[in-house]
This record gives C-alpha cells, sequence and structure tokens, in this order.
DNA sequence: TATGAATGAGCATTCATTCAT
DNA sequence: AATGAATGAATGCTCATTCAT
C-alpha cells in the first residue's frame, strides 16, 4: 500500500486534511470547499495540501476513498454475518441508515462530491466506478437470495439500481430534514423491500 | 402570460438558446455548461444571452421551468386518467420512463442543473423546492390507493421518497447506459412496486 | 446654427431624448444613464438616440449645452440689468441660487456630467472649459466692480474661482438636502459677499 | 489595530498598491483606474491586489482612509494649536493649500473617488459621510469665533459649506492649473475670509 | 426614421497551482 | 515540511455601438 511509505506524521497531517475537508464539503457545500477555504479549516496554508496530495483532485479522491472505506468496514461485515440473505438485504439496509446516522458529514461530504463532482465531456462522473462497485455488490447479495430461494425471480440489476436509489434518496433528504424519524424510516424500508423481493 | 409580452422572434430565440443549454448540459455537465459554451453551441455571443434572459441564472431558470412544463404536460394528465389508483400509480412509473426514453437530454439537463446547482452555505439548493412538490404530488397518488383501500398502510412519505429515488436513480443510471433495456425495466420496477403497495 | 439644417421633428426627437436624459442623470446617477435607460425612459430603441446624436458622447454634449444654455438665458440679461456692480454680484448669486430652485433636474443631471464624466489620461475634463467660461465670466463681473470702484482689489481671478466654489458646493449640498432654506441662503451669501468684495 | 495583525512585509506590499493606485487616479482619472492598470502600475498581477484588499472596493477604502489619515494628521494638530479662532481659520485655509501643494496627488486621487464613486440611486454617494465630517468639523471653529466674539453672526452652516466650497474648488481648479500661485492664493483667501468673518 | 438583436471589448472576481523562502 | 504571496486563466456581466430590416 502507499500508506506504509509514508511516515506516521504524514499520515496523520493526512487524516487531518481530509477531516476538514470532510467538514468543508459537508458544512458548507462542494462549491465552498475550495483549497484555501479547506486551509483555513485546517489551519495550514494552501501549499501544504497540495504538498501533502498533489493537488485538489486527489484530495477529493482521499476523501471518497476514505469515506468509502469507512462504509465498507462498517457495513460488510454486519452483512455477511446473517445466517440467511433476507436478514442479509435487512442488514443492508439498517447498516446503511446507522451510517447516515453515525458518520452524517462523512457521508454528506461524499455525497457533494459524487453529485458536484465535473465529469469529464460526454463521458461517466469520475467517481461513477464507485456507484457501479455498489450495484455490483448489492446485486451479489440478491443472487444470494435468490439462490437459496428466499427471493422471487427478480432482475437483479434493476433491483440493485432501484434500492441503491432508495437509499441514496433517503440520505438526500436527510440533507434538509436532518430530524427524520429513522426507525420509522428503518421499518417501512425493510417492510416494503420483503414484500418488494420475498418470494 | 409573460410569453405573450414578447414577439415571435423573440420567443423562438428564447427556446433555440434554451434548447442549446440543454444540449451543453446533458453532453457536457454543468461544469462545461458556461456562458460562452452555451452561446458557442448557439453560434451567438455570450452577450447575446443575457440580452435574452438577463444572465446565467434566469437562462438556468428558464431550462428547468422549460423542462418541467414539458414533463408535467406529459405525464399528469396520463396519470389522472387511470380508473384506480394502481393503474395511476403504474401510469407514474410508466410515464417517468416514457419521459426518460422521448425527451432523454432535456432530462439530463434537469438533472445536471437539480444536483450541481451550488447550493448555499447549510440551506437547500435553490431547485429542491422542485423535488418537494415532486414529492408532494406522488403522496396524493399515494392516498387515493390507500383511501380506496388499494393500497396497505405504509407511511406515505417515506415511500413517496423511496420511489422518487428509484426513478431519478434509473435516470442517473441511464446517463452512463443508455442501452438498458426500457421494457425490461417498466416491466421490473412495475411489478415490483405493485407487490410492495399493494394491500 | 446646426439646428437650422434640421426638421422640426427631429428637433423635437432631440429635445425629448435630452429631456429623457436629463430625468436619468438626475434621478438615477451618471452611472445608471446607460443608452438603454435613457430609451427606455424616452419609450424609443437605444439604436434610435445614435441615430439622432451619433453616439453617447455628443448627447451628453447636447444636454451640457442645453442646460448651459438655459442658465445662460435665464441669468445672463438679469445680471446685466443691474445699475451697478454691487448689485450685478447680487444678482449674480441670486439668479443662480433661483436657477437651482427652479430648474434642479437639469442642474443636477449637469452637475452628475461635469463630476462623473471620465476625463482622459493626464489631461483635463471634457468639460473644464464650460466652467472655465463661467470663471470667466464671473471676472468681467468683478472688474466691472472694481472698474467703478466699488469693489476692492482683490485677485479677480482668486475670487472667481472662489465664488463659483461656493455656488457649486451649495448646488452640491442641495442634492442630500433638497429642503435646505433657499431664502436664509440667498441672504447670507449675499451678506458675506459683499462684506468680502466691498471696498 | 488591523495592521497589527498583518506582517511587515504584508503592509508594505498594501502601502506600495495604495500608492499605485493613487497615482494611476491622480494621473489617469478614476475611470481609468481599473484593477488591471493599477495591477500594471504595481508590476503585480490583478490577482494580487484582490489577494491583500479582497477586492477593489476595500481597496478604494483604504486609499480614502489613507489619505484622509495624513490630511487629518496633517492639519488639525495645526489648526488647534493657534490661540484665536481667526488665527485657527486662517490655519486652517493654509494648512489646506499646503496639503495641495504637499501632497498634490493623494488629494486628487481622493477626490476623483469622491466625486466619481458612483452612487445608488436616489441615495447619497458612498463617501458624502466624509464632506459632512469635514463640514461639521469646520462649524466647530466657526463657533469657536463666535463664541470668542470675533466672528460676526453668520449661519455657521451656510458659512462651513461655502467655505469647503470654495476649498474645493480651488484643489480643482489646480487639476488643469499646477502653476498657481500659492502664495498669492493663500494671502487673497486669508484676507476675503477675513472680511467675510470678522465682526 | 426607427427598431432591437447582436456584438465585442472591458470589467471585477475567483481559484487551483506554483515557487522562492 | 510548510508558508503564503503571486499568478493567470476562466467566468459572468455590462454597455456603447452596429446593422439588417
Amino acid at each position: 500500500m502507499a500508506s506504509e511509505s509514508r511516515t506516521f506524521v504524514e499520515e496523520a497531517r493526512r487524516a487531518q486534511i481530509i477531516g476538514c475537508a470532510i467538514d468543508v464539503l459537508a458544512d458548507e457545500g462542494y462549491a465552498q470547499a475550495t483549497m484555501a477555504r479547506i486551509a483555513k479549516q485546517a489551519k495550514i496554508s494552501p501549499g501544504a495540501i497540495s504538498y501533502h496530495f498533489g493537488g485538489k483532485a486527489p484530495l477529493i479522491d482521499a476523501v471518497v476513498s476514505d469515506v468509502a472505506r469507512m462504509a465498507t468496514d462498517m457495513m460488510v461485515p454486519r452483512i455477511l454475518a446473517q445466517p440467511t440473505a433476507t436478514e442479509g438485504l435487512k442488514a443492508y439496509v439498517e447498516a446503511n441508515l446507522d451510517f447516515m446516522r453515525q458518520h452524517r458529514k462523512p457521508l454528506l461530504a461524499l455525497m457533494e462530491i459524487i453529485t458536484h463532482a465535473p465529469r469529464e465531456s460526454g463521458g461517466p462522473g469520475p467517481y461513477d466506478r464507485q456507484a457501479e462497485i455498489a450495484i455490483r455488490d448489492l446485486e451479489k447479495v440478491l443472487e444470494w437470495g435468490q439462490r437459496t430461494g428466499e427471493f422471487r425471480d427478480f432482475d437483479r440489476h434493476t433491483m440493485a439500481v432501484a434500492l441503491r436509489g432508495v437509499i441514496d434518496a433517503v440520505a438526500e433528504h436527510l440533507i434538509p430534514h436532518p430530524d427524520w424519524d429513522f426507525d420509522l424510516l428503518a421499518r417501512e424500508l425493510v417492510t416494503t423491500l420483503t414484500l418488494a423481493t420475498r418470494r
């Protein structure tokens, strides 16, 4: 790993800067998240960020990787620990909601990046691969349930895209409505999802 | 109406510029949709856009209004024409998918604007109201079905947010996958939705 | 005169445009007095102004000439009608104050132009000549009084510049304080001036 | 003080930029005093000015403050040092003339700003308060003389406006006539003023 | 004679990046 | 390892002027 070649203090500095970038992204939005603003938050100079990351794009990449790793670390073991696909899918939804609840800022930052990062002309967005991977992972859970006969015979890709859409929509809706009832939300979504997927 | 006070040629020019803005937004993304780029697309000078719209923000507003009106005109009558809420909800999904198919570019442009338009610090995005209205409208359809007893007793708001999320996710997924099978998509979504909402 | 070569309607159009330019200049200031704004005031197109005057600079020139002519027509005969220089100087001040009172808008417009019109690099302002002429005229009145022995032996140029300065300052001060007592003003200035100039 | 929080080099850069702004304002006028022109004068980039001042308006503010402070520092102690109001008023005029002589460019720059800064529609100019303060200060000197019985019973406000007008007119007149005889000027103005104000 | 659409130069401003220290 | 001053390109916008109709 690249981190092996970095000193401890170097790694700490990077983590601090990433944290400040997340704060600014979540609190003030992608447009305000300039190098100068992030540097001010970290109480360092703009040049220091370029020094540690090599530019803005690599910093944003690092934020995405960081948050994605946090999410993966938190959610994947929890889902895989379930005995059945039905419970695994339930755990998938609940783990996502818990992540929103417990890591609201990093998630907001990630969403700011994914939705606002400019894409190249005619091409896909720079973080579309991230979304593709999430879809692919979800499809595996769905395949698990179909293999065991717990789930009916829906098209896995369509269902995966739809479910990711639901979760992302909930996350997005939570930005202007942070007081939304998480428990009601979890119950409703799990019920709905069960009805939609069970044989 | 405001359009009454504009001449025919003026209206045509505006429509042309809106069309070019849609093209650039859909093809190259919000970040590339500068006045200069849109003007180049329309083969006019940047100043001419300001002349007709008064600035970039009013132009973007005009694009949003234009596409929103197109969508409303196409979808609302179709949904209201259904005899039952079940069929109304089915029509809702199908109408949305048809709009994606028939007006791919305008829809992409609209989504670019909604997701990329910078929001004020801590505040909502400028077009979040548009999304709120869409949720509200969908809730009415859901209420219809619950009143007639066609739908089970789910939380309407959660379901509306979820369903809008599914549709937006499908639209977003269609950007890098324009060859996705619409018919399969429609069948799967309607089936899933029926299972998820029926009593 | 140039006006001899213009038709009656042409002259009327010019007068109308000059009047509208005066309105905009006086009411909204030099910075807001764009061709488009003046054209809107006159309910014609911007092109029409260029057609009649040949550009913005000639229009501004015309405004200056127009107001200067109004002022001259009103004030010069009144001053020359006085039997003594002392009364002539008194009439000079009173005529200026009366002009401010009776033609507030044209005067404001003129002052906007004189103070705000851009000057060429290193050179004098475009309407400095106008001011020089006013000084020169005033010097003649002062010379009259010195010749007759009514006035003491001050430096005419200094006194003329000073007196013009007083009058211009009063006019300028009247912009934010339109309710200033004209009669008090006239009495005080005449008294002061008498004391300052008499033998 | 704000300057305490700036480094020495930072303060020096600001002073240099203010100096260049003064040069451009005085030599070429307000209209030519663009960020680009001032930057060129300072042999830096336009962005560097924004970096140090935050924009054009704060730069102009800084110029005004700087010159106003220079003027105050030079003139106020000199006036207050006089034993009588008569001599105080004489010192007022002479100090103003000396300031014109010794700080011609900064004064010209200040006048360019005061007269040319665009005012809001119907409202006062942004630096009108500066002028009001000058009037108020002058009124205090006049009141001093009336209280001691040195001055006659004129209206102080009228006299203050008039005297400021004289001084400003002299300054303005010096722009196209830099060779005007300062000593003659001072003698004439002081004599005139003495006659105009003495009991 | 007049329109009004369109131009194009000029404006202040923002910001990622660079570099001497 | 870090600073922070400075750059330079890009953006939206304004406005006098032009010109086909």
